[in-house]
DNA sequence: TATTAAATTGAAATTTTATTTCATAAGTGG
DNA sequence: CCACTTATGAAATAAAATTTCAATTTAATA
C-alpha cells in the first residue's frame, strides 16, 4: 500500500531515516508550504543540516531531486488526499479521517463527472424537456437521490414526483400520459423494485432513465438511457455507501444545472420565485408558531 | 476578477504577449503537465524560442521565476477549480460547468470539514452514544440530510428516527425517555418547525444538536450543541442550494465515521450483518418479483 | 574496552539550470 | 527610407542543485 503522497511516504519510512534526514523530514511534514519556497541550502540551514543531506533525503523517500520534491509538495498542497478509496481504520487520527473522507468524496465526484459524456447528458436533457412530468424512484440510500432530484426539478417548475410507495407509483405509471419520464435510481442496478417499475414504464411506452453505478447491470441495459456513477471499490463495504451517494448527488447536480442552462432565463425566474414564496411562507409560519413555541420556550442561556 | 490560475491568467493577457511569448504560452496552455517536467531551455527549444524568452514570459504573466511557474502549474494540476463559489452562467461550456460544480462542491466540503473542531465533534459523539435513540428532523432539502443521518445510524444498530410529520414527532418527543437526542437540521437555522421542536425537546430535558450553516442563528444558539457547515455566498441563490447540501452531507459523514470508530469492532460487525440481511432480502424478492416482471417484460434490445 | 568496519555527514568542487546582458534583427511611425 | 522602438537569442553570469570525498560518528566485533 504505497501512497504517492509525500506526507505518507515520509511517515512510513521515517524510522529508517538517518538523524539529519529526520530533521529535514520534520520540516517537510510540518511546514510543507514553507519548504516549497526554499532552496536546498535554505532548507539545509533551516533544519541545521547540509544541502547534501537534503538531496539524500529526497532520494531516500524515492523522489529523484529536490526540485521534484517541491513540485510534489506543491501538487499536493491544494489537492485532496486521493488514495484509491482508502478505507478508514480504527487507529486513524481525526485529521486523517477528515482528509480521507474529503479525498474519497472528491475522487468519487471527479471520476463520476468525467464518466458522463456530453452526448448522453444532452439526450437526458431532451427526455426531461419533453416530459410533461417525471416520476423518480429509489429505495434505501437511492431514495435520497430520487428525492433530491424531485426537489431540484420541482423548484424550477418541472413537475417531478418521488413516490416511495411502489403500489401507488404503479398506479400512477399505469395511467401516465405519453412522454412521461421514469427515472430509476439503483446503485447496484439490480434492485428488483426498480427493475419492475422500469419494465412497467417501458411496457406503457414511457421513457426511462437509469442512474446506477458504472458497469454492466440489468437496469442500465433495460432503460432507454443510462447514467452511471463511478463504481467504488471494497472500501465501500465499510464506509457505508458514502461515496456512491456523493457520486449520485454530483450527477444529479450536473443533470440539473445542464438542464437549467438550456432555458436559462425562465428557469432562473422560477428559482427566484420559488425562493421568494418559501421565504414568505416562512415569515407567516414564524408568527403562527411563536404561540406554540411560547409554550415550550427554554432559557436562552445554554447549559 | 483576477483568477490566480495560470491558465486563466495566460488567457487573459494573451493578446498583449509578444510573438515568441505566445509560442511559449501555447505550450503552457496546452500541455502544462509536460511543461512541469521541462527546464527553461527545454521549453525554449520545444517552443522554438530562447531561454531568455521563457523567463520574460514568466514575468509577463506575473510570475517571478521559471521554477515558480512550474510550482504553480504543479499546484493546479490536481487541484479543483476553486474560485470562491462561482456561479454558473448561461454561456458556459459543458466542461466548465463540470469543473465549477466539482470545484464548488469540493470547496464547500473542505471548508465545512475545517470548520468542525475536534472538541465539538467529540461532544456530539458523546451525546449520540448516550442516547437510547435519536430523532432527526429537517424540512425541504434539510429533510434529505435528516433522512441520510437516520439511514446511516440505523445501519449500525443505532436507532434513529426521521419522522417528517411534525405532529407525530411532537407526540414521540413528548414521551421520549431521558437522554433521547434530537437533531434538528436547518440550513438557515431559522426554520420555525425545527426551532419549535428544539424548544419542545429542551423543555422535556432531552439533548439537542443543531446542524445549520455557519454564523449566528436562533437554532445554533438554542441547541445544546451546534454543528455548522460552511456558509456559501450569493452563488447559492442561483445554484439551488447545491453546495449547502454537499456540505451537510460531508458533515454527516464525518459525524458518522467518527462515531463508528469509537466502537470500531462492534459497529463494523453491525454494518456487515445489515449488508448481508439486505442482500438476502434482495435475493428473495428477486424471485418473487420475477413473476410480476414477466407481465411487463420488455424487449431486452433497446431502441 | 580497544579496534575496525560501516554508515553518516558537511565542506567544497562540480554540474546543471536559471537569469541577465547586450548586440542584432525585426518592426513601426514619420 | 530613415530613425527609433521593440523583440529576440547568443553568450556571459549568477544561482541553485548535485556529487565527491575526507572527516567524523556510530555500531560491531574481538
Amino acid at each position: 500500500m504505497k501512497s504517492k503522497h509525500v506526507h505518507y511516504r515520509v511517515k512510513s519510512i521515517y524510522d529508517d531515516l538517518t538523524r539529519s534526514e529526520r530533521k529535514i523530514a520534520q520540516l517537510v511534514l510540518n511546514e510543507p508550504e514553507k519548504v516549497i519556497k526554499m532552496t536546498a541550502s535554505e532548507l539545509a540551514k533551516a533544519s541545521d543540516t547540509s544541502p547534501a543531506s537534503v538531496i539524500r533525503f529526497c532520494k531516500s523517500i524515492g523522489i529523484p531531486s529536490f526540485p521534484d520534491l517541491k513540485l510534489q509538495l506543491s501538487a499536493e498542497k491544494d489537492a485532496p488526499v486521493v488514495q484509491q478509496y482508502t478505507d478508514i481504520s480504527p487507529d486513524e487520527s481525526p485529521e486523517d479521517i477528515k482528509n480521507k473522507l474529503l479525498g474519497n468524496a472528491y475522487q468519487a465526484m471527479k471520476e463520476t463527472i468525467q464518466l458522463v459524456d456530453d452526448e448522453t447528458l444532452t439526450s437526458a436533457i431532451q427526455l426531461i424537456s419533453a416530459a410533461p412530468f417525471i416520476y423518480v424512484y429509489g429505495i434505501g440510500s437511492s431514495y435520497l437521490v430520487a428525492e433530491n432530484i424531485a426537489q431540484k426539478f420541482n423548484r424550477i417548475g418541472k413537475v417531478c414526483i418521488c413516490q416511495p410507495d411502489v403500489h401507488l407509483l404503479i398506479a400512477s405509471l399505469t395511467s401516465a400520459p405519453e412522454r412521461t419520464l421514469f427515472i430509476g435510481v439503483s446503485n447496484s442496478g439490480e434492485t428488483s423494485e426498480v427493475l419492475a417499475l422500469n419494465d412497467l414504464a417501458k411496457s406503457r411506452h414511457l421513457h426511462t432513465i437509469s442512474i446506477t453505478q458504472f458497469g454492466a447491470n440489468s437496469l442500465s441495459k433495460q432503460a432507454d438511457l443510462s447514467l452511471q456513477t463511478v463504481k467504488s471499490k471494497e472500501a465501500e463495504l465499510r464506509s457505508a455507501a458514502t461515496s456512491s451517494l456523493t457520486a449520485q448527488f454530483i450527477l444529479t447536480d450536473l443533470l440539473f444545472h445542464t438542464y437549467v442552462l438550456k432555458n436559462y432565463d425562465e428557469n432562473m425566474a422560477s428559482i427566484r420565485t420559488s425562493r421568494e414564496s418559501v421565504d414568505q411562507y416562512k415569515q407567516q409560519t414564524t408568527k403562527k408558531n411563536s404561540k406554540f413555541r411560547q409554550k415550550y420556550k427554554t432559557n436562552k442561556n445554554k447549559a
